[in-house]
DNA sequence: CGGGTACTTGAGGACTATCAATTGTCGTGG
DNA sequence: CCACGACAATTGATAGTCCTCAAGTACCCG
C-alpha cells in the first residue's frame, strides 16, 4: 500500500464555470441550470500525487470524483497479492460511483501521474436524482459506458491472442486519451509501465515484454521515456481485430 | 444465429401487483406509486424459447426487459467467430439497459432455457426518470451492480487458474440463483453447457472439460441430466478464494 | 437405425509462466 | 564525480499450462 500524500486545496484552480474539459468536442453541451447544479455540488479539488491510493477496496468513500487531469487506473486484488487492473481513468471519467451507490468500494484506484480531481459528495447524489433528471440520466449513461469498455476488456482477456490483447489495449487507451485532448504535442504517450499492462492483461510481466518487443518490432508501438507511444493506431486496430469506440459525445459530471 | 421462435403474448399472466418474484426477500419493498409507475411502464410479456436470441449486438432495440422467468447469457463475438460470455441473467435482472442508453447494443443475449420476459419501452426511460427519482436511483444501482459483476469475473479470468476460475464461476452463477429462489428443490441446477463455461472462462473446451473433471473428482460439483449443480458451496468458494457477494436487498424494475 | 449434440480422453505441440541474470536509468549520498 | 540502491526493461532457459487434433462414448430424437 502506497502512503504518498494527498494534498486537497480548499481554493478552486479551476471554477466549474471555466472547467478546461468541457469546451473539449468529446463533451455535450450542459444548460445553465445543470452547470450551475453542478457547480454547486463540486466540493473543492484534490491534487494527489503519482502512485498514490485514491480509493480503498473495501472501504467506505463519501466522496465521487471526476478527473480534472492525470490518469489513474482501477483495480481488484487476490488475497494472495494478483493483482487485475480493471480499466484506467482519464480527464473526464468519474471514479468511485459504484462505491457511492453500493456503500462498499469493490475496486482501488491508484494514480498513474499526479493528478487534480473534482470532489463531490455523495450524500448529494439523492439531491442531483430528485431535480436533475437529465444529470442523473447522464450518470446512469456514464456507468453504462464503463460496463462497455469492461465488457471489451473481457472479450480481449478472454479470447484475444496475448499480441492481439495488448494491441487492443493500447489502441484502446490511445483511443480515449485522443478523445479528451491529451496528444498535446506528438502522439500520446501514456503513463504506465509493463507492469501495468501485464496487470491488465492477465499475463506475466516477462511475456509481456515479449509481446511488446513484437508490436515494437512491427513499429506499431513505441516504448520511450518509460511510457508507451503508439506508432500506427490502424495497424493496432487491424492486428486486435478491433473496431474502435464509436464515441459519440458524452456528459460530464 | 439461432432462428428460434420468439413469441409474445397480448395478455399479461403476471400483472405487476402479482409479481411472483417481488415477495421474493431478495428484493427491497417499492411503494405503491412506484409499482403503479412500473406497472404502467410495463408493455406486456415476450416468452422466448431456448437457444433464442433475444438481442443482437448492432441493433437498435426498442426494449428493454426483466427476466420473469428462465435463464440466458450476455455475449460478444470477434469477427471470426470466438466467443467471450460476459455474464449470464437471471430472474429479476435487466437485459438490454445498455443498448437502451446508448443506442446501439454493443453485446448479443440469447436464452438458456425458456424464458418469460417482461417488456418495457425504451422511450419511457426518460419519463421515469424525470417522475420517478427513486427509481432512476435503482437503475443505476441496476447498472453498478452489473459493473460489480464484471469486475469480479475480470478479476477471475485474468487472475485466476483454469481450476480456480471455475470454481468461482460455477460458485457465482449458484449463489445468485439461490437469491431468487431457483433452489425449489434440491440444488440449483444451472442449465448451462461446458462450452458455455469454456467460453466464460476464456478457455478451449477441451481443457474446460478437464478442468470441471477435477472440481468433480473432489466432488465440489455434480454434472447431471445437461447441467451442472453445487456439490460442495463453501469448498468451491474456498477454491476460488472468493468471499461472495455480499447481497443486500437490491431493487427490481 | 442414422444423425445430432454433449461429454470424454489421449497425444503432441504452441503458448505462457517461472526462475535467474543482465542492462540501463535515475536520484541520493559520499 | 562516482558508488550505490531502486526500479524498469530485457533476455535465455526450463517447466508447466493450455490448445488443437483426433477419436470415442453416451444419449436423445425423428
Amino acid at each position: 500500500m502506497s502512503s504518498q500524500s494527498i494534498r486537497s486545496f480548499a481554493s478552486r484552480q479551476y471554477p466549474c464555470e471555466k472547467c478546461p474539459l468541457r469546451p473539449l468536442p468529446a463533451f455535450r453541451e450542459f444548460d445553465k441550470q445543470e452547470l450551475s447544479f453542478i457547480s454547486t455540488f463540486k466540493r473543492g479539488e484534490l491534487a494527489v500525487d503519482k502512485g498514490a491510493t485514491v480509493l480503498v477496496e473495501g472501504s467506505h468513500s463519501a466522496h465521487l470524483y471526476t478527473v480534472l487531469s492525470g490518469w489513474a487506473f482501477r483495480y481488484k486484488l487476490l488475497p494472495d497479492g494478483r493483482r487485475q487492473i480493471l480499466n484506467y481513468s482519464m480527464p473526464g471519467d468519474l471514479i468511485g460511483l459504484q462505491g457511492s451507490l453500493m456503500g462498499e468500494m469493490q475496486h482501488s484506484v491508484e494514480a498513474l501521474s499526479p493528478m487534480l480531481l473534482c470532489v463531490f459528495e455523495r450524500e448529494q447524489l439523492h439531491e442531483l436524482y430528485r431535480n436533475y433528471p437529465g444529470l442523473a440520466y447522464d450518470i446512469t449513461w456514464i456507468a453504462s459506458r464503463e460496463e462497455r469498455m469492461l465488457d471489451e476488456n473481457l472479450l480481449s482477456i478472454g479470447r484475444r491472442t496475448a499480441l492481439e490483447r495488448a494491441a487492443y489495449l493500447i489502441a484502446f487507451i490511445a483511443s480515449r486519451a485522443r478523445g479528451v485532448g491529451l496528444n498535446g504535442k506528438t502522439p500520446v504517450q501514456i503513463p504506465i509501465t509493463q507492469q501495468h499492462i501485464a496487470d491488465t492483461l492477465g499475463l506475466s510481466l516477462v511475456h509481456t515484454n515479449k509481446t511488446i518487443r513484437k508490436l515494437m518490432d512491427r513499429k506499431l508501438v513505441m516504448w520511450r521515456d518509460g511510457g508507451c507511444e503508439v506508432g500506427d493506431y490502424d495497424g493496432l486496430k487491424k492486428l486486435a481485430r478491433w473496431e474502435g469506440l464509436g464515441e459519440e459525445r458524452r456528459p460530464l459530471i
